[in-house]
RNA sequence: GUGGCUGUGGCCUAACGGUUAAGGCACCUGUCUGUGGAACAGGAUAUUGUGGGUUCGAAUCCCAUCAGCCACCCCA
């Protein structure tokens, strides 16, 4: 056993683990540039007091998962347990929305929450988002669910869903969750222990408990969205408009609720078969109060956010098709002292060129070959005391399993060649 | 925070309470002193997660602790 390990929830991500991290990053980044949303870094940590604001001070994320410290200078930490509200600040401080309406931001990167690990989740874990902000009408609600969808249906998941519900917004909300709270405490005997719980904290979540016993009271539960006010109920109207107009199937779930305070109207996720007990690989929605929640101007968003573990997942359990990482072609392989420095030589000079190459430390040709063909080189250079006297290099070609002398001022675009056949 | 399961070389797995903890993968070397992938041979790598206890004797039984996995709460 190591003498320091890693810690509770974190992850060491290996060499032969990015290929799928690599793919990822590059279909979400990919997908943006279509999609015309700019990216956007963001510190990994934050004032304690704007994530308590923004996500909300009820919230399971800020009462008990989020990872918080003073630093030196007695200041209230928070490492980033979401990236929204960072994002929301950054567009207040920077002053995005002089940028012409709506605003379209992603980012991605690292986010922390202290909780027990479990299949597909960490206390560091990894996300991406992206928002629209400046705009209320439904399409950008639309444009917010397109672009989640199309990620993974460019990732070639299987078994894709869209699941979508409308939560209100604070004209109609409260009056609906009090009918919710009427209805569960009229059986409230029947109820299980934390649905008594949830009744008292947070109705909203009653609707999603997983017993079997509970099934019951949420079939029977009143709906939100025939609770909703007009113009909830036009702008949700609207955006099935445009999903049933584009063919877009989708799942009505009345039970889907958001655990963090901000949402409005709309919320969504995306679901994928084959990640256990979750079954989100995304989630978002409309977020009209937040940003004068922390001290902006009064300015409606949404957006959505997203686990990169959660895809992993799904990529290895659905043998997902993820191209293997560029390796260098060249490898330079060398018999003996004599001619270490010519080697050396002749890789920086392929390097100078733009070709990527490695070269052996030392050992017979034998396991510098061996070293060559572990390491997926497409060229192996074999350079000994007659290519050295000759001005050659003999390039062997490892996949096609033949050779040939070459001329060193012939070398690089041979080489060249070869690799663009 | 709660519950269940599991901890043996880098990875996977074996070993009735009893000799020096066995095998496979991977790694290195050699057979082949100028040629990779295959085969064969050899080599290095383990205070059996940690601490305590029971016993003549513990990888094995007991307790504690830590870690991992899975699930719950909740969430991505």
């Amino acid at each position: 056993m190591a003498k320091y390990t890693r810690l509770t929830g974190t992850q060491d991500i290996l060499p032969e683990e990015q290929r799928y991290w690599e793919h990822f990053r590059q279909t979400v980044a990919q997908v943006a540039l279509d999609y015309g949303f700019d990216r956007i870094d963001l510190p990994i940590f934050e004032m304690t007091e704007l994530f308590a604001r923004g996500v909300g001070e009820n919230t399971d994320i800020v009462e008990k998962e989020m990872y918080s410290f003073q630093d030196k200078g007695d200041r209230d930490i928070t490492l980033r347990p979401e990236f929204t509200a960072g994002v929301v600040r950054a567009y207040i401080e920077n002053g995005l929305h002089v940028q012409p309406k709506p605003v379209k931001l992603y980012s991605i990167g690292p986010a922390f929450r202290y909780e027990r690990p479990q299949a597909g989740r960490y206390r560091q874990l990894h996300q991406y988002n992206a928002e629209i902000i400046g705009e209320s009408g439904p399409m950008a609600d639309l444009e917010i669910m397109l672009m989640a969808w199309d990620i993974y249906a460019r990732l070639d998941f299987q078994g894709l869903a869209f699941q979508l519900n409308a939560t209100g917004c604070p004209a109609c909300r409260p009056t609906y969750i009090e009918t919710l709270a009427a209805h569960y405490r009229a059986r409230q005997d029947a109820l299980c222990d934390d649905c008594l719980r949830r009744l008292e904290q947070n109705p909203l979540r009653l609707l999603d408990c997983k017993r079997e016993a509970c099934q019951g009271h949420i079939a029977a539960a009143p709906k939100i969205t025939a609770h909703l006010c007009a113009e909830c109920d036009a702008h949700f109207a609207e955006l099935r408009g445009f999903l049933d107009d584009l063919g877009r199937p989708y799942t009505l779930n009345h039970t889907l609720v958001r655990g963090l305070d901000y949402y409005t109207k709309t919320v969504f996720e995306v679901w994928a078969e084959g990640i256990g007990a979750q079954s989100a690989v995304c989630g978002g929605g409309r977020y009209d109060g937040l940003i004068e929640l922390i001290g902006g101007p009064a300015t409606p968003a949404v957006g959505f956010a997203a686990g990169i573990e959660r895809a992993v997942l799904v990529m290895k359990e659905q043998d997902v098709e993820v191209p293997a990482l560029p390796t260098p072609p060249v490898y330079i392989a060398y018999l003996g002292d004599a001619c270490r420095q010519y080697a050396v030589r002749l890789l920086v000079h392929l390097r100078e060129a733009g070709l990527g190459a490695q070269i052996a430390m030392g050992g017979s040709l034998r396991s510098q070959l061996r070293h060559a063909n572990k390491r997926d080189a497409r060229f192996a250079l074999i350079i000994g005391e007659d290519e050295m006297a000759a001005d050659v290099v003999m390039v062997r070609d490892l996949h096609a399993g033949d050779q040939e002398t070459v001329a060193q001022d012939a070398l690089i675009a041979t080489l060249r060649s070869r690799l663009d056949a």
